[in-house]
DNA sequence: CTCTCTGCAAAGAATTTGCAAACAC
DNA sequence: GTGTTTGCAAATTCTTTGCAGAGAG
């Protein structure tokens, strides 16, 4: 993912691009692997690009499609890219480490979410937290 | 699920009984059907018990197994009696309904997501996003 | 030239903390 | 008595908002 590509999102959603989009961009695609937050990427580009224009473009990102959020209970949300491919986040609430999981595996239990509810879990929206083998007990 | 129950788990635990622990007792026990927040004992006990004292007890009920509470993305945290935690919160993510689905339905596919990926997800402890069945579409 | 976007500063919500006085045991 | 707990007030942390000026298209 490049920063070139969360740019196009956004210019192709009508927003305009400014300098302050480009830093956040740039941001995000260099650390998406890692614990992306709203205070975190406001941090890094301190003196840069104001804490209000790091969440609105956050807010663009994510309202174009190339963003999503969960909130992790403790401490501020967590950003990750949401990926073409067809896969699940698992965030470590200890490490913050994200594992990548097969939407396979849980493909079922969603199913099964929608005959029980009606209620249609977003698959490629949401993230489960929980512990990683590292952090476990 | 009344309050006495609810103080003789803290007195149990060695917690000393006071008037401001009996009465977010005595809300906890009224109210537990519905979708508890610290915010919401406080205001409900203005002038009687301090917020900083409601979060104190609440997480003092916690420490002793009786309360466990959940992260609804927005808002407060929401608390629940121990043992009617056995669902799991999903959230529309158009109309913000809240809806309740009970554990047993997600049960087996976490176990397989511990199985494939040595992950333990936390599933009571976070509510999942998509759209509720008024929603979908 | 128009309408969006930005920085600033402040408000707001949820939660935590330091401390001296009050209280349970 | 002694150690816990409380209320108060302020600090923290995350996020949102109002607004006038700067900038993209």
């Amino acid at each position: 993912m490049t920063a070139e590509t969360l740019i196009a999102a956004l210019r192709e959603r009508g927003w305009r691009i400014t300098a302050a989009r480009l830093a956040v961009c740039r941001v995000v695609a260099e650390l998406h692997a890692e614990h992306l937050t709203a205070p975190g990427i406001a941090a890094s580009l301190a003196g840069e690009v104001d804490q209000s224009t790091v969440y609105r473009t956050l807010e663009a990102l994510e309202e174009s499609g190339i963003l999503s959020h969960t909130h992790l209970g403790h401490g501020p949300a967590v950003y990750h890219l949401a990926d073409e491919d067809r896969h699940q986040h698992l965030i470590c609430e200890v490490c913050g480490e994200v594992t990548e999981l097969d939407a396979a595996v849980v493909g079922e239990a969603l199913q099964a979410i929608t005959r029980a509810t009606g209620f249609f879990p977003d698959a490629s929206h949401f993230a489960l937290s929980g512990r990683c083998r590292r952090c476990t007990g």
